[in-house]
RNA sequence: GGGCGAAUAGCUCAGCUGGUAGAGCACUUGCCUUACACGCAAGGGGUCACAGGUUCGAGCCCUGUUUCGCCCA
């Protein structure tokens, strides 16, 4: 046994230092070679240049709990780590800093540019891996990965080719979305919609050869320039004389059809809309089902570009104006209503993003998304909660295609050269020398990169060694669940299943938890610009990573979002310093204790009794909740055991046999049922609190190695009914006598005699207890019997038919009593009457459970007494 | 516009298959009782969003309404 300081406060910060350090020393994180079915899990990668925030300590926190509780049981867990080379969020972030030196990446090439995001990288990273090791993560970092490894590119690429070879790749030129600050192509998941008070023009384009006007409704007048029809539904009566003339588009003078589609919304503004190919996704397949030429008007940073005549240079927003403007002092602008509309942003930097008609290259989702969509119904993949399912299905459905290139350096570079003697297209897993076709050898790779999630999606075997046929992916895939937030069930998980499926013939995980996200007090999102997101390290400083880890537990409410404030950790501190002191208690009496069942079982008391069956029942709910992944309702139970069960009773009800010394009677058997008590609790939270758990281990006496590798508790044994039911009457009678003496303002120092007219079988289970009652009720005199006699003053209560008695002579005036005795005649009266109502009801009698009438008939007895003799001690004080 | 979720004590939330409404925090009153004031004991506080319905009985099941949040278009 170490000697521990035992201070009256917990001290977290050197403890928690100290035993992460010494379970990397043991190899605890690795999973062995023992037999049997792995448990795995896998980290969602953080971005390696970024920091963790709560979000993630809850994350890690939900993963650690369950890889440590399986650690326990005997399983080989793996928990494996790594991090995401986030392209644009680094590229960004490093363009920012060369900004501040008035650079730009351009200026460094690509190549010194790289080097330098490497180097940012390393630094980063071990921010990260500092961060993960603080708050306790249980993961093994020999097998640690990154998204750009060399093992994890090679994956990518092979992927690339595969599936260019079977022809789910392609290269285009479609709309895709384009933020002209990153100035790349976007997924349709990389853009926020939010929701914008805009406003919707009306323009009127003359008819040639009339003097009258169509007039379109748009919200971006700016892009008219690049008009290249109008489009109204073919039904509309109000158009169909207009088929087979044309519009001239004003400032441009250029001519353009009127077109009949089914796809135009004749409810929407004026039924008529203005056809631009080239930025608008939904135009540009208008344009393609008529065969028109999309003009494309801005440059790559969102300026008008060469075909947008006098408005050429100006930005979008200068051009809008303008061009309202000067449509306006021709009489060509109908008018301008307020509009509600979602504008995309990028997730990234929130610039605007515009619909952009570019060559970008693409992955064919529908053929990809069929396993993953039969996943759930075979029963292959779970979601929960089970709702999230439907929200999968409804996206896979639904898929589009997948854009992947991305205009950046930062990232997976695309294996594909082309052949500068014969522009033979070459899609390569290692790079080519030599053109297969021409023999030419000067080859262009492509000079894109490919979006961060192309690598993601390949995680739950990439970073077991795929395409290699290893030890590793072998045993370990798939992993036994996958735990993340929902906001990425797109971006990530559902590609994930359709990577699962294609490379490696089944689902990645069978299970995957999603769990809330962590917001601030006021339930806002947590973000860098509302100052509002907590550092978790800071917090685990302060408060412990146990109470940080214990707090987001209890705070969090099954799949739906945590309300975060820093004060609330004070709950996780409060219970740590609760248990420590819990500990600084009974050590003492410990010490040099070994336990010996044998010679503690026949001193055993009813609250020995209680207290293990209790116990047994609480490792059983544990685990059964974490089969569930109802983690915070595990980490609950046993806050709620130690807390209200373990400290609140049994320890007062210890107390006297632990002050009697060693050699005293019973002493044996008090000691044993701490010990075990503890010994077990510590188990049951070494995973919610791994780090104060081990510290009390070490500090407990008869315990073997480390909790953190200690046995999880196996399922109780049959609880004691009848010690608990006994403990229960205690409780009942305690509090009762504990609210006559507050309600009668009894000093706490003070002790009173108690008198407790018990009748029935009760009586004696009450008698054995006389002790315990008389020490916890602060009673110096207590008499207990079915002939005990009502004092000829005294406040009185009733529980379960028996009377107590609390004499009051010279201790509180009879009309506090008789009030008090009025309040609670008054409650029984109402229960009272409600329940002989019931009785009362032949329906009820004839059609409810016969137990739930039987359970009423002994309640309303029970009233009935209770009512009697609340009345009859009434009845003397009057 | 479509979908999903939530609405229970001042706040944050439990409440499993309908059968006596709960916890933590906050609040009130006592207590520095030799483990803990990061604590102990006691207490007050709820038309379970609203309106219908099913049922002997509804916080829970059904229908509709309102408000809030999220996702998708």
């Amino acid at each position: 046994m170490n000697e521990i300081e035992l201070s009256k406060v917990y001290d977290h910060t050197e403890a928690e230092r100290r035993w992460y350090t010494h379970w990397l020393d043991r190899g605890y994180f690795r999973p062995g070679d023992g037999e049997g079915p792995p448990f795995v899990t896998l980290i969602p990668p953080p971005n390696v240049t970024g920091s963790l925030t709560i979000g993630h300590a809850f994350n890690h926190t939900l993963q650690d709990v369950l890889t440590r509780w399986q650690r326990m049981t005997g399983v080989p867990t793996l928990w494996l780590p790594g991090t995401d080379h986030a392209g644009i969020a680094t590229q960004n972030v490093v363009e920012r800093k060369l900004a501040e030196e008035g650079k730009t990446r351009h200026d460094l090439g690509r190549e010194a540019f790289l080097e330098l995001v490497w180097k940012w990288k390393e630094h980063y990273h071990g921010r990260i891996t500092a961060q993960m090791k603080r708050i306790g993560d249980s993961v093994d970092w020999s097998r640690e990965r990154f998204t750009m490894d060399d093992g994890l590119s090679r994956a990518v690429r092979e992927v690339f080719v595969c599936l260019y070879k079977k022809g789910l790749i392609y290269r285009g030129n479609r709309i895709i979305n384009w933020c002209p600050r990153c100035l790349t192509a976007l997924s349709d998941e990389e853009v926020d919609r939010q929701e914008t008070e805009g406003k919707l023009y009306h323009l009127m384009y003359p008819i040639k050869g009339t003097q009258k006007h169509i007039v379109v409704a748009t919200t971006r007048p700016e892009t008219m320039l690049g008009d290249v029809a109008v489009a109204v539904h073919p039904k509309d009566k109000r158009y169909l004389p207009l088929r087979g003339k044309t519009a001239i588009l004003p400032f441009l003078r250029r001519e353009i059809p009127i077109i009949f589609d089914e796809s135009v919304d004749p409810k929407f503004g004026t039924g008529a809309v203005k056809v631009t190919p080239a930025h608008d996704p939904s135009d540009f397949e208008l344009g393609q089902r008529h065969g028109l030429t999309p003009i494309v008007v801005m440059d790559p940073s969102a300026r008008m570009n060469e075909n947008a005549g006098d408005f050429r240079g100006l930005s979008r927003e200068e051009a809008r104006a303008r061009i309202v403007e000067a449509l306006e002092d021709r009489g060509l602008l109908a008018r301008v209503e307020p509009h509600r509309f979602a504008v995309g942003h990028c997730q990234r930097c929130d610039s605007v993003v515009e619909p952009y008609l570019s060559l970008q290259w693409f992955v064919s989702m529908k053929p990809l998304a069929k396993p993953a969509l039969e996943a759930i119904e075979k029963g292959e993949l779970t979601i929960l909660p089970r709702r999230w399912e439907k929200v999968y299905l409804r996206w896979l459905e639904g898929i589009r295609d997948w854009c992947i290139s991305r205009q950046l350096w930062w990232g997976h570079r695309i294996p594909v050269w082309t052949c500068a003697g014969c522009s033979e297209t070459i899609v390569e897993v290692d790079a080519p020398t030599r053109c297969p076709k021409c023999g030419g050898d000067k080859l262009q790779q492509d000079e894109d990169v490919l979006d961060t999630w192309f690598s993601s999606w390949l995680w739950p075997f990439s970073t077991l060694g795929w395409p290699q046929e290893t030890e590793d992916l072998k045993r370990f895939y798939p992993s036994s669940v996958l735990i993340t937030g929902p906001d990425i069930i797109f971006f990530w998980v559902a590609r994930m299943v359709m990577a699962g499926y294609e490379f490696m013939g089944r689902a990645p995980f069978p299970v995957v938890y999603l769990h809330g996200i962590v917001r601030d007090a006021q339930g806002r999102k947590m973000s860098k610009s509302l100052g509002n997101s907590a550092d978790p390290i800071e917090i685990a400083e302060k408060y412990g990573a146990d109470s940080l880890r214990l707090t987001l537990l209890l705070l969090s409410p099954q799949g739906s979002d945590i309300h975060f404030s820093e004060e609330r950790v004070d709950i996780g501190r409060h219970f740590a310093n609760k248990l420590w002191n819990a500990f600084r208690l009974v050590a003492p009496y410990l010490k040099g204790y070994t336990p010996d069942e044998q010679a503690a079982r026949p001193f055993l008391t009813d609250a020995d009794h209680w207290i293990l069956s209790v116990l047994g029942t609480t490792a059983r709910q544990v685990t059964r909740n974490l089969k569930a992944y109802r983690i915070g309702d595990a980490a609950k139970d046993i806050y709620d055991f130690t807390w209200r069960e373990l400290c609140d009773w049994y320890l007062e009800m210890a107390k006297p046999r632990l002050y009697a010394g060693p050699d005293a009677p019973g002493a044996q058997a008090v000691r044993f049922t701490i010990h075990r008590v503890f010994e077990t609790v510590l188990r049951l939270l070494h995973p919610f609190m791994p780090f104060l758990s081990e510290e009390l281990w070490h500090a407990l006496p008869a315990t073997d190695g480390d909790v953190c590798v200690a046995e999880w508790p196996a399922p109780a044994r049959t609880a004691n009914k009848e010690a608990e039911a006994k403990v229960e009457l205690l409780k009942e009678i305690v509090g009762a006598i504990r609210n006559l003496r507050s309600e009668m303002n009894i000093a706490p120092a003070r002790k009173t005699p108690v008198l407790i007219r018990a009748t029935g079988p009760e009586s004696d289970l009450i008698r054995d207890q006389a002790e315990m009652i008389a020490l916890l009720g602060k009673a110096d005199r207590l008499e207990v019997g079915p002939t005990v006699k009502k004092p000829a003053v005294s406040a009185s209560t009733v529980v379960r038919g028996h009377e107590i008695f609390l004499p009051l002579v010279g201790l509180i005036d009879v009309e506090t009593e008789r009030k008090r005795l009025e309040r609670e005649l008054d409650k029984v009266l109402r229960d009272f009457d409600q329940s002989m109502r019931k009785l009362q009801n032949e329906d009820f009698l004839g059609k409810a459970k016969k137990d739930v009438v039987d359970r009423e008939r002994t309640r309303l007895e029970s009233l009935g007494a209770t009512k009697e003799k609340l009345e009859r001690n009434l009845e003397v004080l009057r």
